[in-house]
DNA sequence: TCCGGCTTGGGAAATTTGCCCGAGCTGCCA
DNA sequence: TGGCAGCTCGGGCAAATTTCCCAAGCCGGA
């Protein structure tokens, strides 16, 4: 970690379209302060970079072939505590943002936003601060309005395997079948699942499953 | 048209994601022979920008809210026969591509090409060629040889678009807002998808498209 | 011109969801 | 020992969705 008001602020670009790598380093290197050290296009390569270049701030896509966004900024977090991560995404989704920020994410822009909304960001980040782009925070705003908790960390073992099976692609009669319970149980299991996560749709419920490793693609 | 060998090539940017816009726009006017005349957020700006501006090239992302990126290539192409719309999008799915090109498009280059393939493309269709990146000629290829094909090969355009909104998440309401359909239209659409493809449940759909490169996760 | 396919929706029965409820069990804490 | 909290399991029932079947308009090809 180099001093911020010294140096400006080092940046880890993690994004696997190499185009939109190279865009993202000239707009952030057109700023002055911002200084991309490093790239990477999946996540096992931006966890390497991490160590390799130790940057203020990481600014990572989640959506990445391969091993799960999420768990890149688990490692990361899990080495460095105070490792910051701008989640970088055109993805919206309140369960999404929530399991980002519980994963340890320092901030979420999606692409939407405007190019300054997204320097900001990072610089606000790099303060250490919480950064999160409008859209972003009125979507959670909506959400916590619905009392319903946070992320998947908050699913009991029986959740758990059931929203397994459903991401892998059982039918609720097969779940059913498989772990001895009613077709009734299982159907609010769902239901309990989905208002617990936040889900909107069970689409929305697979993309979380994936995205926290609990099932593969 | 301008006369591309006397003043380079002029280009009309359409991406939903101002800050990629932005990061594009540096890319290719780095090149010194490309310049950046317009860009557009969606299909219908896209439209009128091309008649604002007539550009040598568009280069396209088609995945966009609102009206599809597909209708806007037909638009352009419509109005001006000679136009080149170069696609540029991070899905590979061969439908898509072969939907692209009946469409009017000139080429077709996903976000995981290097930069020097994107620019190339663009001065090879602006000359007139057809271009495509590798991974898409790699795809059209292996898909030529297969009998059966992609299990997408089946669905229509606007199943694809409506399966690809649906995998990324969207309610039914969402996305009969977004396209200007009934609900009841995409209902009936989400029934034809799932027998079309085999899929039994949302869940099974969702891995589909995710395993097509309809959606990312 | 006719046929076939795509797109758009209506209709109606079958099924699922959304949300309420209670009951049994376990562990924990005073 | 009692009591509380949380998980597991399912019933009930209105509301919504899914599942099929059908039809009409449009468009491109034979």
């Amino acid at each position: 970690m180099t001093d911020v008001a010294a140096t400006g602020i080092s940046v880890l670009l993690v994004d696997d379209h190499p185009i939109v790598r190279q865009g993202y380093r000239r707009v952030l290197e057109s700023q002055g302060d911002l200084h991309v050290v490093a790239e990477a296009d999946n996540a096992a390569d931006a966890y390497g970079a991490f160590k390799t270049h130790d940057p203020d701030v990481v600014v990572m896509d989640i959506s990445m072939p391969g091993a799960s966004g999420l768990e890149a900024i688990r490692n990361i977090r899990a080495r460095s505590p105070r490792a910051r991560v701008l989640v970088f995404t055109m993805h919206n989704e309140a369960v999404l943002v929530k399991a980002a920020f519980s994963a340890g994410a320092s901030g979420f822009v999606t692409k939407s936003s405007a190019p300054s909304a997204v320097v900001n960001a990072i610089r606000g980040v790099a303060r250490g601060e919480r950064a999160m782009s409008d859209d972003i925070a009125h979507i959670l705003a909506e959400d916590s309005l619905s009392p319903t908790g946070s992320a998947l960390d908050q699913l009991g073992e029986r959740e758990i395997e059931i929203l397994r099976q459903f991401a892998g692609g059982a039918t609720t009669e097969q779940i059913a079948t498989h772990l001895n319970l009613s077709m009734k149980t299982v159907q609010n299991y769902h239901y309990l699942i989905k208002t617990k996560t936040g889900a909107r749709t069970d689409a929305q419920l697979v993309r979380l499953a994936a995205a926290c490793g609990l099932t593969r693609i």
